[in-house]
DNA sequence: TAGATTGTTAATCGATTAACAATC
DNA sequence: TAGATTGTTAATCGATTAACAATC
């Protein structure tokens, strides 16, 4: 089974459905309900969630919450503890180390680096700072595959290289620039220019029909 | 011309990429050498350049890296001043408010908005901060259409509908959160935990890889 | 039973890729 | 001129949607 970026990205939102659907004590959910509140098609919802999850179905009643809840979580590996080590802990890069829900997704981040001697030793969101040229050592240590880039776009290249020298394997990266890999490295952008680009297209749309 | 999400999200990254080349000092660029160094097909690039582009490419030499610059950056509306403000700011929120690069994307926050009492009347970037029930006052005075939203998930939906009531037309949501609205008011969300699902899949198939 | 929902197979749609003549 | 690159039209591919029998 293939998942396409788009199929992917919607198993997240499932799953915080899915777990504000338990906390209110529903027990099954159905295809059609879930396609009306997240706005999906329903065929969409069938296929995505019969691709990951082991108990069928059953006609009328739809499919088993806490079994939704724990396939999805399963096939996105919350369950098991990812290590990363994140670059850069300017105004982005600490509002990383203190955001709370990476640790509901499995995702550690096990220490911070910047240059900055005055942040080295320091620690942001409880978790320690350290001189980038600790990358290597913080990276085998934990045996962490995923190096966060935080810093300015003008050093994230340079960085990138740095981490993939010292053993990363795949790179978050949130400095709006492009990154340039070999290709057996990992790399997933956050790119706001990107999502901003969408969002001013969709509402110059949304103003010109208005007006209409 | 319709453009899809996928190719939205591309011009930012082919701006950011002719900038470079035109501090540089190159003036022409070909689809061939823009689809290497992106890693996107030729085709693609052709595509894209030609569906916004008012000047045509040369034969042999192929597009002015000026006036791509120009054109991406009109078609993108980095040219005009767009209004937004943020509500909610934590660490995120601060950071965003801390972002230097979206005035190069003509977006500017005219102010961020939080409960916290202790946070009301400083001001965090440059940007002062005021309580959220100034919101529909601060939306209009500055004709703003956006509102970011960067507060905690539990929150989330319940500032989108106070966002919605207050005249803002488009959301840009930050929060971990699926937020429901009617169908005229634009959403996109910057979803981390769709990101970092693409990244883990990624990631677990690459070493997948590498053990055969 | 009737009806809602499932799972599966086929059809559609749209984006990406390929092909190729035109051109500097 | 030869060759690289363009712009455009056609083909392919993959994701989404539609259709429908099976089932509780």
């Amino acid at each position: 089974m293939k998942f396409s970026k788009n199929q992917l990205e919607r198993y997240p939102i499932y799953l915080k459905y899915f777990n504000e659907l338990e906390d209110d004590g529903q027990e099954y959910v159905s295809s059609p309900s879930i396609a009306a509140k997240l706005g999906f098609s329903e065929e969409q919802v069938r296929k995505d969630l019969q691709a990951i999850s082991n108990e069928q179905g059953k006609p009328k009643k739809g499919r088993s919450v806490r079994s939704l809840i724990r396939d999805i979580e399963t096939f996105l590996g919350y369950k098991d503890e990812t290590k990363a080590v994140l670059i850069g802990v300017g105004h982005l890069g600490g509002a990383l180390l203190n955001y709370p829900a990476f640790k509901n997704m499995g995702l550690a981040i096990v220490a911070g680096l910047d240059s900055d001697k005055n942040k080295i030793g320091t620690s942001v969101g409880g978790i320690e700072i350290y001189s980038p040229d600790k990358l290597k050592e913080i990276l085998k240590k934990n045996d962490a595959k995923i190096v966060v880039i935080a810093v300015p776009a003008t050093h994230a290249q340079r960085v990138a290289d740095e981490a993939i020298a010292s053993g990363a394997k795949a790179i978050w990266n949130f400095a709006p620039a492009h990154l340039e890999v070999e290709e057996n490295i990992v790399v997933e952008n956050v790119n706001l220019a990107s999502s901003l680009a969408v969002l001013s297209h969709r509402l110059n749309l949304a103003v010109a029909k208005e007006r209409k």
